[in-house]
DNA sequence: AGTAAAATTGCAATCGTTTGCAATTGACCG
DNA sequence: CGGTCAATTGCAAACGATTGCAATTTTACT
């Protein structure tokens, strides 16, 4: 059956690209097919059924922009992941990437889509505002506050619908989910000590808040039992992490015998250094990671770490969100993290 | 200077939401407002000065729904991860995560956004049309042809900006970049028979089409050789991994001596089995992965494995689409893997 | 059959930008 | 000073869908 075209028989040669196209063919006007495709409205069955036919057959669907437009909303949710300290280490992380799984399941089970941004603050000062101001998005969700504290809190009283990842600061404007780093931080100290540790060592960079927490919790802890703490700044992008772990084992050999890793993907390269070096974990050195991920439980031996649960961050980053978007102002979310014994600590 | 309006003072008290507010403010066209905004137009200096100066200070952006509405283009390229076989598969398997990185990093380097979308295909037979069709997206990248090959098939023929990630079968109509998978079995099995493999198996899912080649590579030189080969089908959910794998050693145990794991992961999980069991590798059993992920060279011992480079897939991906974009039939781009040799076989 | 009420449909304005074309302004030259 | 030409600007029609309101058709009932 086909489709000829021009002026003869059969089947309508053009193809159908606009709602009104498809309103002529069916011999209604552009709003009832509207309304008809929309499904909600009150359109007779059979014009609806028609109209639905139609559009089967020709494959149409009605433009998303134009609809957008129209109604002031994008059912997008702009996820940001802004690479503050280290350009590639998000990237690479696999903490941000396993959120962000989760992230996309959940938004798709709301019925939002979700549009990926990385950005670098420092070649684009205005990353937050051209995002939310873009109109692309309906919310925003930030993963991780790199160094970017203050423009984020900046954003948040003009802004409701934005939900951060990150760590959460007495007296702050913005929403965030995230665990408790501090607390992480003295689990993880008081671990390394109880399993024998006498001298501490934070390896990571402190720069970026939620490790600045992580570090503070442990030198408390550390204070506490009057154990000495120190800390080993390390990048985060794959290539330079270990070379830089291998020159601070060196020069902590023998001084530190109980290292704090401020991400599991650090402790598990740290964990091959030490191998390398030949020294036993933990008789020699006890380590402690922080995130539990999946890896860490197939290392050789097995990463004692502090869990952060992925998964419920995630649904929780979605849930605030969702409320803000309905005019809430919901309370940031902080869960306690967790800590998992097993071999290296 | 000054706004006035309202019936008082200083700064204007009204918001400054459209092009047209902008206009009446600085005393112009909408037009002209336009013009000067993007830019490239012709403007005179002083005018565009003025109204970039008060754009800047109300912080005023123009809504993207309308640019895009009237430009017919969105400056997005959707990326779909389809979920055919294994709903929780690819959002685990870091190999999809690390390319999604690279993608979104390609991507926001050449001016694009990226959007994604998981899909089920069980439970939404339509979903390429649906996002294609949406008008949300210039072009399409699909992480993955899992069980659909046919599908993309049919699409491919009709939209060009599309280009896939997945294997790549003779006379195939969609544009793919990806692997020589065939080669790379090929690879992997004459490794294991080299370092002493006398009976192989090949431990993953052999339904995804990729998986499929690798197999067949495999089974290839195995046949050659006349080695026997077994298929040790494997889920990719890393909660039912484990066991799975657990079962199959148990019951090739003495059997089996050198194994092609679909992919690192899966290696991984069964390094870890194996060491469970006391087997020893590659004394008794010999381990061949692919993907090379970061993991790899960090297992115990180092996983052998073949490598397929995942940036420079990325970018052949973001490459070909904008050619398509511009309206070149590209050509699919198949790479050869290469076969790292560590530890494990 | 006549009429009121309910159910459908059509009309036309609207969302906020972009852009071809025409109108205006100003510069420059003889 | 008039005229020509280039440089700027304004006008108004798109882009394609949604929706309040009014007009029309059905249905229901007396």
């Amino acid at each position: 059956m086909a489709e000829s075209d021009a002026q003869s028989s059969g089947t309508a040669p053009k193809r159908i690209r606009t709602i009104t196209d498809l309103a002529k063919i069916a011999g209604v006007s552009p709003g009832t097919v509207s309304r008809a495709l929309s499904g909600n409205s009150l359109v007779n069955n059979k014009t609806r059924e028609k109209i639905e036919a139609i559009a089967r057959e020709h494959g149409f669907r009605p433009n998303q922009m134009a609809s957008k437009l129209r109604m002031q909303k994008t059912g997008v949710i702009g996820v940001a992941i802004p690479l503050g300290h280290d350009v590639r280490q998000q990237i690479s992380d696999s903490f941000f990437i396993t959120l962000l799984g989760y992230l996309a399941d959940e938004l798709t089970e709301k019925g939002y889509d979700l549009m990926l941004r990385r950005v670098i603050p420092a070649q684009d000062e205005d990353w937050l505002d051209r995002f939310i101001g873009s109109g692309m998005v309906d919310g925003v969700i930030v993963v991780g506050q790199s160094d970017q504290f203050d423009r984020i809190e900046d954003v948040a009283d003009g802004y409701l619908p934005m939900v951060v990842w990150g760590n959460h600061q007495e007296g702050q404007r913005h929403c965030v989910v995230g665990a408790d780093n501090r607390l992480g931080g003295k689990l993880a100290a008081e671990r390394l000590i109880a399993s024998g540790a006498k001298s501490l060592a934070f390896l990571g960079d402190t720069e970026p808040i939620e490790f600045a927490a992580r570090y503070a919790g442990a030198r408390e802890v550390a204070a506490r039992m009057g154990v000495p703490i120190r800390a080993l700044p390390t990048h985060l992008s794959p290539e330079r992490t270990g070379k830089e772990i291998a020159e601070h084992l060196q020069e902590i050999e023998g001084k530190v015998d109980g290292i704090f890793a401020a991400t599991d993907t650090i402790a598990v390269t740290c964990l091959r250094e030490l191998r390398k070096r030949g020294i036993e974990v933990p008789g020699q050195l006890r380590i402690v990671g922080f995130d539990d991920l999946p890896i860490s439980s197939q290392t050789v031996p097995p990463l004692t770490t502090v869990r952060q649960d992925i998964a419920a961050g995630a649904k929780g980053l979605v849930d605030l969100l969702l409320r803000r978007l309905a005019g809430e102002d919901t309370e940031s979310l902080v869960r306690p993290p967790h800590l998992i014994i097993r071999e290296t600590a």
